[in-house]
DNA sequence: ATATTGAATATTGGATCCAATATATATTAT
DNA sequence: ATAATATATATTGGATCCAATATTCAATAT
């Protein structure tokens, strides 16, 4: 008798599964800054109650995606031109740090995944795609390094930034720059050139600050 | 007719006097790591039922300060020294540009109370209060940056690695040596001195990553 | 017509209940 | 006595219900 057991314990709660499906569409611009979460609404969505809901709009509240409101509900946060500056200031700290600890541990494999979706973006027509393939190649040089605090903060912050990231992408043309400059970062990781990744990094990161920054709205 | 008018919008929630109990319980080390946190016991604690409880435990894995695993409940994160290293490096490159930006925003007023929290810190005899006047410290300088979203990054960072550092506060000789550090701190503060704050909070906090790393077992 | 008040409806916060899973204890088999 | 099985108990996950607060709409006053 051939049976296919499975750790009933990794299956997915309806809260974690509430929570990505929130997380995803916040990032990817389907709920738009100041759009309310309706519990009940989310709820009928997914077919169950609203205690998972609850619980997984506390989990994106802690993450910065959300704000919510005594007896008022929960909105998708908005980003100002000061918060951003200060993500990707964030940011600048923290991912060359990243590629640094990971050019040494690259394998063939990663480089080759990471060189692959280098080309994907730089030759996607899709300006939906935009934004998965640039996260994407970031994420497969960043998988090599074993700074897992790091990447968890990395990764919060970018979720923070990417839905301005995505809109701006798509409506300005720092495609190109964005794709040479993943080619540069994507050279010299090859080369094993630790130090010159993390400074190109940072030049990216910052660049892509100055762009989103004259893409977003002064208040 | 005078009638105290109150926002009734900005009376804490179950759930964030849950958390906020919680939170304070592990940083202060009453909670250990691995200690279960059991829903029916906390809600009866608090008079309350489950649902507020299982929202702030789960705000609390978000902050990386309990584990949850379905089915079996939350229990009180521990701390490897390989995650705390990285915590307390993401602290050292943080903090000093935390303090770099707070530095000439500085008031006589956080100065003075800086000073205050300075001297009582080196003055106290009593161990069980050592974490909190060592935080309020740090605190009350950091209080005077505008950059909010790194203070956030910061504060977390501290949550996370708090616990152990007031135990190992508590069991070896670093009080004094703390002590001096942050007189020197706080002397280029008061001296407008941004870059030299900057370079003395780094060291300090990589002193302290020194000091804790031999303080936690090697697994 | 506009402003104010009252009623109805929508939504949130959390209490209670039920089902599912894990753990502990008792019973049976070896 | 130890190991395996069955039963009881503890705990979690979430469905449902109720109370509280906010918002919308209708009715009334000016």
């Amino acid at each position: 008798m051939k049976l296919k057991s499975m750790d009933i314990s990794a299956t997915a709660s309806a809260s974690s599964i509430v929570f990505d499906a929130l997380r995803n569409a916040i990032i990817e611009g389907q709920l738009e800054e100041g759009e309310p979460l309706r519990q009940d609404e989310i709820a009928r969505l997914f077919n169950t109650s609203r205690i998972p809901v609850r619980e997984a709009i506390s989990r994106l509240e802690e993450q910065g995606l959300v704000k919510t409101q005594r007896y008022k509900g929960a909105v998708v946060a908005g980003l100002s031109p000061e918060e951003a500056e200060e993500i990707f200031s964030l940011r600048a700290l923290v991912e060359p740090e990243i590629i640094k600890n990971a050019v040494p541990r690259m394998s063939r494999e990663v480089l080759d995944q990471a060189r692959a979706k280098c080309s994907a973006f730089s030759e996607s027509k899709d300006p939906m795609e935009w934004g998965n393939l640039n996260r994407d190649f970031h994420e497969t040089l960043y998988s090599a390094s074993n700074l897992s605090y790091f990447l968890e903060i990395a990764g919060n912050a970018i979720d923070r930034v990417e839905r301005q990231i995505r809109a701006q992408l798509v409506m300005s043309n720092g495609m190109e720059r964005a794709g040479r400059e993943h080619f540069a970062i994507l050279d010299a990781c090859e080369n094993g050139q630790a130090d010159t990744a993390a400074e190109l990094t940072k030049a990216h990161i910052e660049g892509a600050k100055t762009s989103l920054l004259q893409f977003l709205p002064k208040a």
